[in-house]
DNA sequence: CTGAAAGCGCTTACAG
DNA sequence: CTGAAAGCGCTTACAG
């Protein structure tokens, strides 16, 4: 019923093959033929049947994108449309489909990707998150089938392409900057440690206290931070204690708009009463109060170089692995404050 | 190279067609025949091949998500991941894949849909938007291609399948609420009147004021609003007139962020000297300072509403178009002061 | 209940 | 520079 390649090999007076040729823009087709053949396909409003391309050329010209847990939480994370955005940028220019996963358990993600390699549905994948021992990554290494990770996997560091900010290093960097503003008694709130970024953020805190010679203090460390009831009982428990910490290092900016709520309950003032500061930097962190501190980690340039890493793996299966850092930047605003009595 | 229908056929010395019938659970083969068959796929690892299939069964198990435009702003609106979770819910339960237009430009869009649509990329489309004179929009209608939008269409309302709030009575009921409150001069601060949703909730504000007796001025209405510079100046001048507003509507959390900011640096307090409500409910209304007081719109029920009306029309292209309308809620947070003298 | 055969709409060596 | 033919990996009337 749609019109095919053969309508327009007929109407052309050509065969098929060439057709097909022009379609690609093959060099060694007359410019005379090509021409006739254009105007054919624009007369009966031609496009080529992108599956039945797809299964003779085996390729699809497109890529899968998967999330942690897209059907739950994800989205809830600025951090995943911003990197979908980045992606689509990349893939638009190089006329690719995007292939988005859509399960929402580890395990019904496990089996989507595994339908996406073996059911030929695209061409590489890109897996937005980084865990330990994770199952869909292994299979995606063992049968060799381009990926690329925004994350530092866990293992086989070096086989694997991947793109990701230095997050050991801005972890020093926030603890640092607070040590130059007089605090000691830095806590840290983080992430899941199943995630490779929360707990290689938790190393670099880590090192940068051990460089400052201040010793790392269980009391001051909150794991996989629990919004609600829970995490807010975890604070309580954290300011109250004998030797409350002065300023918080929290892995995400909506973490901290939470614990910043909590310590309002507690009738806790930041800054005045202790500073916080965060990864990330949401779109909304300069309008929350106070304007938050936080580690722009320029989330749209990893979907980017995420993409271009992806499609050099395609094109050349065989290269060494790549990997790639994206430079971040401390964005200084009011929920942080020094202690040194001369700046005051 | 991977496994296919002849290798399984082979090793289970049946046909291609058999093994074909049992991929489909076919009801006329037998039990013993597909639980052979079947053992054999699980042994060689077999899946069958997605293009090729959809090919030949002339359908492609995958449904196109259409933004106004993915590679720029849209995602910097928390409302696109939110939809694009509710139709990823759904599509996932269905089986489907998702594939997202990743288009910059109104044109690019179009191509995009086009190819999509000829090329029999997709079984059908959800666009995420509605507006006016929409080239995509009327393609997709002359067509006759199976689609839905999120949001009114601004033609032909009863020949096409929507999902939207009811935005003419929400933007009512906000006003309602703000003269309840006391108020009699309400702002609104409007969107691009080329998107339906825009005019909509205009049309709502206007009609609202009639029944209250209230003239429509034009002085309180700001339409389009930038962000920046240019909104900024046009808050200004809004409340710098000789009788300003005691109230404003805005049309989106993000834009109430904005005008809240800019209100500060006019020295201007919310609510004490003026109030402000809005529309979606961002996750993080209830972080900024003062919590917002916002409608709820549903977003997510929006995106699972939409995909189903799709699948439906995908199954039957003759039915008659259908509309659906998502509740919504006013949630009253602390941007919004009375000025009746009683509840001071 | 199962198989042989045609077909889905393209691409691509091979040959000239 | 172009065409005939085989093939990509499936599905599905048709026949038995």
């Amino acid at each position: 019923m749609a019109v095919t390649i053969i309508d327009v090999a007929r109407e052309a007076n050509v065969s098929p093959s060439t057709v097909s040729r022009v379609i690609t823009d093959h060099p060694r087709i007359s410019v005379k033929t090509k021409k006739k053949v254009r105007e054919v396909m624009e007369r009966l409003q031609y496009y080529p049947n992108f599956q039945a391309r797809n299964l003779a050329a085996r390729s699809t010209q497109t890529i899968g994108v998967v999330m942690a847990n897209s059907a739950t939480l994800a989205f809830q994370n600025p951090f995943f449309p911003e990197v979908i955005r980045g992606i689509c940028t990349k893939a638009h220019a190089g006329q690719l489909g995007i292939y988005l996963s859509t399960g929402g358990t580890e395990e019904e993600i496990f089996q989507e990707v595994v339908a996406m390699v073996q059911g030929q549905k695209v061409d590489g994948i890109i897996l937005l998150y980084s865990r330990v021992d994770d199952k869909t990554l292994n299979y995606l290494r063992e049968m060799n089938f381009p990926f690329t990770i925004v994350g530092r996997p866990y293992e086989y560091e070096n086989q694997i392409d991947f793109v990701d900010n230095d997050n050991r290093k801005i972890a020093q960097d926030v603890v640092n900057y607070l040590v130059e503003l007089g605090h000691k008694n830095i806590s840290f709130i983080g992430g899941d440690l199943k995630f490779v970024v929360s707990s290689d953020r938790l190393e670099g805190y880590q090192s940068a206290l051990a460089n400052h010679e201040l010793t790392y203090q269980n009391q001051y460390f909150i794991h996989d931070f629990a919004y609600e009831q829970e995490g807010k009982e975890a604070i309580r428990h954290l300011m109250t204690q004998e030797n409350p910490p002065t300023a918080l290092v929290a892995h995400d900016d909506s973490v901290a708009y939470e614990i910043i709520r909590f310590l309002e309950e507690l009738e806790i003032r930041v800054p005045e009463d202790v500073s916080i500061i965060s990864f990330n930097n949401h779109a909304l962190s300069e309008h929350v109060k106070p304007p938050l501190t936080s580690v722009d980690i320029h989330i749209f340039e990893l979907g980017i170089k995420a993409t271009e890493l992806l499609l050099d793996r395609i094109k050349q299966p065989e290269r060494e692995a790549v990997h790639q850092f994206v430079d971040t930047t401390l964005i200084v605003r009011n929920s942080c404050r020094s202690l040194n009595p001369r700046e005051k």
